[in-house]
DNA sequence: TTAGGGTTAG
């Protein structure tokens, strides 16, 4: 593989300081010298401040070098790597240990942990090493803390002192359960270590985000051995991955290169999700054409990474690619293929992707399944979402939110809060994306008591702070129950400076409880945030059109149009027959508009014979007697009106829009499906639009 | 000598 030299250029700690990713601390810029610097790896040695005094510069010209066969080992035993003898003074346990380390081999932790309990009980048995070593295996195929605990705790209260190997192991064994503060204490009292110990609590800290803490020990690493291997370094691009630092990536490949390391397996897979999740799906592409040999993670990696870009069309050509090629798909490939065929919205392909799932084994894995949860609630199938939920022999955090949150797409807020009750049940614990669904689901119902409680439970009892989506979707409940001066209060006292997704709740608030002074204020506070972000302008436009001061919105369109934004009006679409159908409110452009505004016509008196009655307010203070009219022909309603005339009696409708649906088409519709006997499923095109405008008149834009 | 690495879900 060539490398051009230009393309890996210098980085240094304050690019990745000043990285989206980087916690906006205190920590200062510590250096402005590159880590790496083309091929001339070499550095000044001067002192840096907190908080890494103890990294001092160093030269990585050495361990630059390709690499030289290492020198064997001397035999001479080091009385280090043997257990120590107290583990050797106490009651023979043969038959229970050889019994323990014989469930490990067949991977059946449960039941060896549960043998385990019999040496914890009865207390000074002889445990040898091989038996330690085959628990700390149990504790990581089961990734419970409550084993680490227990086996630890033995270790400990048994005078145990393990040496470099078992220290690694239990370093390992912490690492894996997710005990990082544990993991460290135990990796800085380590009498010794060895590149394991090093690659083993730098990927740890990877695994939980802390990417700039394991470039910090990155770099005393190199320092004390002038070495690494392809391990770390497909640790250490998977690190310049989470900070999205496509310099630093583009530097540890070229070093890898280097070094020789860079056609292992690990290191180019590590290289192609870098590559994509730093934006540059061209090289990720790259390093994938250049795979002598292409793996399941291979292709995974890079059909996720066309998937990121939103190029699920490609990524879903890539992977019959893959399955052409005849390479094995595992549990990764297909939950991959399900959260593409959610954003395609593609029924069709996702069942087949579910049923590919079950007949290769993986029917029962935490995240594909997950992903199922997620991709049935979100195409109205929230019956299919609870199946497959049920089904799921073990989930976590991430599938009760799925749930949740389906629950709260389909208006059950109700049902939403039951089954986050039924989870702390459970003694699942819930996380902040938990308590967002569940807010978000309280919201869409109106559920404001509960709201409220939930919102206030969060720091009380789950030690969770609120983040701004939080108080947003509380500012909404708060709009929704009349309470504008409270969601005001909440705004003015949260402990952080509010941010744009809190006005724009704000905004909306305001609009539905028609106080224009305050949703001006609201859109003006947007608009000073984010001066170049379109959809500010779009909201303050709509809210001066709204109001009647047509000045000032020609003002906001003579920006747009200097700065080159352009902007749509709102729009619902439908698919059919694979071609997909775009419709504005009033929109009279279609071929078949005569026969979708009589459907629109007969379905609005059919359902006005059970009850329905157009009732969405406007907030226009000048609005125009024809408003009402207008409702009829929002652009979902034709949408649907042309779906019923081009489709099969009895077969489900899909519509998406670009912007939350209005009370008056919520209602409509649920009475559409009943009097037609049909499915209809509406989805906002991103449901990161929520906050931003509750309206779906005509006239606004997006 | 053993042990440490890459891709997935809300």
């Amino acid at each position: 593989m060539e490398l051009s030299l230009a393309r890996y250029q210098c980085i240094s700690l304050d690019q990745i300081q000043t990285s989206p990713s980087f916690p906006s601390s205190n920590h200062k810029v510590l250096r402005t010298k590159p880590l790496f610097s083309g091929y001339c790896f070499r550095f000044d040695r001067r002192k840096l401040n907190n908080p890494f005094d103890k990294i001092k510069c160093f030269s990585l010209e050495q361990g630059l070098q390709p690499r030289r066969p290492k020198p064997k080992p001397s035999r001479t035993r080091d009385p280090e790597l043997k257990g120590t003898e107290e583990t050797r003074v106490k009651k023979p346990s043969v038959g229970i240990c050889s019994q323990i380390e014989k469930l490990v081999l067949c991977s059946r932790y449960r039941e060896a942990l549960e043998l385990f309990e019999i040496l914890e009980i009865k207390g000074g048995f002889d445990v040898g090493l091989s038996t330690y070593d085959a628990l700390v295996s149990a504790c990581i195929g089961l990734g419970t803390v409550r084993a680490v605990k227990r086996v630890f705790g033995y270790m400990i209260n048994n005078g145990f002192r393990p040496d470099l190997y078992m220290s690694n192991r239990l370093l390992l064994m912490h690492v894996k359960c997710g005990r990082m503060i544990d993991a460290r204490r135990l990796f800085d009292e380590m009498p010794r270590r060895n590149l394991v110990s090093w690659n083993t609590i730098i990927g740890g800290l990877v695994d939980i985000g802390d990417c700039l803490e394991a470039f910090r020990l990155f770099i005393i690493m190199w320092e004390e051995f002038s070495d690494c291997g392809s391990r770390t370094f497909a640790t250490m691009i998977r690190a310049s991955a989470g900070l999205e630092l496509i310099s630093v990536g583009r530097q540890l490949h070229s070093c890898a290169v280097k070094m020789g390391v860079n056609e292992d397996i690990f290191v180019t897979c590590a290289l192609i999700d870098m590559y994509s999740k730093c934006g540059s799906i061209e090289d990720a592409q790259w390093v994938f054409d250049d795979m002598p040999e292409k793996t399941t993670v291979g292709w995974n990696s890079i059909i996720a990474g066309y998937a990121l870009h939103g190029y699920s069309e490609e990524a879903l050509s890539m992977f019959y690619e893959m399955r052409d090629s005849g390479v094995k798909m595992d549990h990764f490939t297909f939950s991959i293929i399900i959260r593409i065929c959610s954003r395609l919205a593609s029924i069709e392909r996702a069942k087949q992707a579910h049923a590919g799932l079950v007949r290769s084994g993986f029917g029962f894995d935490i995240v594909a399944n997950t992903a199922l949860v997620d991709f049935y609630s979100k195409w109205g199938r929230i019956e299919d979402a609870q199946r497959v939920f049920d089904r799921m022999p073990c989930k976590n955090t991430i599938s009760w939110n799925a749930l949740i949150a389906g629950y709260g797409y389909h208006g059950r807020g109700a049902e939403a809060v039951d089954l986050f009750e039924q989870m702390l049940k459970e003694r699942m614990r819930p996380n902040h994306v938990t308590f967002l669904a569940v807010l978000s689901a309280c919201s869409y119902s109106r559920l404001f008591k509960c709201g409220w409680e939930i919102f206030q439970s969060m720091s009380r009892d789950h030690n969770i702070k609120p983040r701004a989506m939080h108080y947003a979707c509380m500012i909404e409940l708060l709009g929704q129950e009349g309470l504008l001066d409270e969601a005001f209060a909440l705004i003015r006292g949260a402990p952080f400076k509010p941010t744009a997704n809190m006005w724009a709740a704000l905004l909306t608030a305001s609009r539905v409880n028609e106080n224009f002074e305050l949703g001006k204020f609201a859109a003006e506070k947007l608009y000073g945030m984010e001066p170049e972000k379109l959809c500010n302008y779009v909201v303050l436009l709509n809210i001066y059109n709204r109001s009647g001061k047509l000045k000032e919105a020609a003002a906001v369109l003579q920006t747009l149009e200097r700065k080159g934004l352009r902007m749509r009006p709102v729009c619902s679409w439908i698919e059919v027959n694979k071609e997909s159908h775009v419709f504005r409110s009033r929109d009279k452009r279609h071929i078949q508009t005569n026969e979708i505004y009589q459907k629109v016509d007969s379905l609005i008196l059919e359902i006005s014979k059970h009850g329905y009655v157009p009732k969405e307010k406007t907030l226009l203070p000048d609005v125009d007697e024809q408003e009402q009219h207008v409702l009829s022909y929002h652009s979902e309603k034709l949408a649907i009106a042309f779906g019923l005339l081009n489709t099969m009696n009895g077969s489900p409708l899909q519509i998406v829009q670009s912007h939350r649906i209005c009370n008056d088409c919520h209602n409509a519709i649920k009475l559409i499906a009943l009097v037609t006997r049909r499915e209809i499923v509406v989805r906002d095109a991103s449901r990161f639009h929520r906050f931003k405008d509750g309206s779906c008149s005509c006239g606004d834009y997006w």
